[in-house]
DNA sequence: GGAGATTAGGTTATAATGTTGCAATTCTAC
DNA sequence: GTAGAATTGCAACATTATAACCTAATCTCC
């Protein structure tokens, strides 16, 4: 399993490693992480809850940055283009990558109460695919799998 | 697999049988399948091509239907709860299902190039979520699983 | 078969999410 | 340092979805 979200975390670490990884790997790949593209992914990490686009707007207007939806969405874009967020479909909203660089379905569960999302590890999605390709003869190019129910805390509380 | 789109076949069959099957589900669930909610859901069938809320509005509206966008929305809401009707995220559209009645998980697989759909049986997306119950604890409750990529079709004509 | 409850649909407006196009700036590599 | 590429600023707009409120149809139960 990538990272446990439900274990307690310091979770200024997450943030920390999340910026760190993506300098390195943008260093690797010739690409910039300029200042709004960094404080977008770190705003991504601010917790493990998927954001919406619209929800970064405002924070990024209170720090001086340029606020209007294309900035927004040309960093989601980048990030997402380097594998360092991905994006939950069903929520319309973006979430940090727990290991970007290595190529991988995107692969989630979100809990309907508190909104937290856990990645998952997808080697199951990797099946659907081969025999999705093996039996119909398409070709896969990318996977994402969305579970929804409660997490552990959410169960307890209820 | 659940219904092999890419094989010829014809396609009247596929809208009878789907709005026959949603007679029988609703007679059976005791619901109600208004002329709006038929015919959206056999526009739905038109094609194999997840089809976006604002499609049908102008077709309805050619029937002399209402169409304004809680008109079809509520029509697309009611087929998703009797599960005659998948959305489709990554698309903001909306597919009919191939097996409507049973419970499953939504898994479809869809062409990049054509933008038909697939969809797949799912039995390796109940493993993860199986898994992810026993490895954090979660409850899952809905599942989603979307490819993209080529379909043979489109593989062919490249 | 009629009163009250429930469900469905009509209508208007608006919210939420995402994109296009173009000009201005900054960076990079030669 | 200058050309070309990448990035950002900005304004407008496109698309998708929902809220709120009301009317009409249908069902239920006596």
């Amino acid at each position: 399993m990538t990272q446990n979200v439900y274990k307690a975390h310091d979770h200024h670490v997450c943030i920390d490693s999340a910026v760190s990884r993506a300098r390195a790997l943008c260093e690797e790949q010739g690409a910039r992480l300029t200042p709004v593209r960094q404080r977008v992914l770190e705003l991504v990490w601010a917790n493990h809850k998927p954001v919406g686009a619209y929800d970064l707007l405002p924070k990024l207007a209170e720090e001086g940055f340029n606020s209007a939806p294309p900035t927004v969405y040309r960093a989601l874009d980048f990030l997402l283009d380097l594998g360092l967020v991905h994006r939950i479909s069903s929520l319309n909203a973006f979430i940090g990558c727990t290991h970007p660089g290595e190529a991988h379905p995107s692969c989630f569960f979100v809990c309907r109460e508190c909104g937290e999302a856990q990645e998952l590890d997808a080697e199951q999605v990797n099946t659907i695919a081969r025999q999705a390709e093996a039996m119909l003869g398409v070709k896969v190019e990318q996977q994402m799998t969305e579970l929804m129910g409660l997490c552990p805390r959410c169960q307890a509380s209820a």
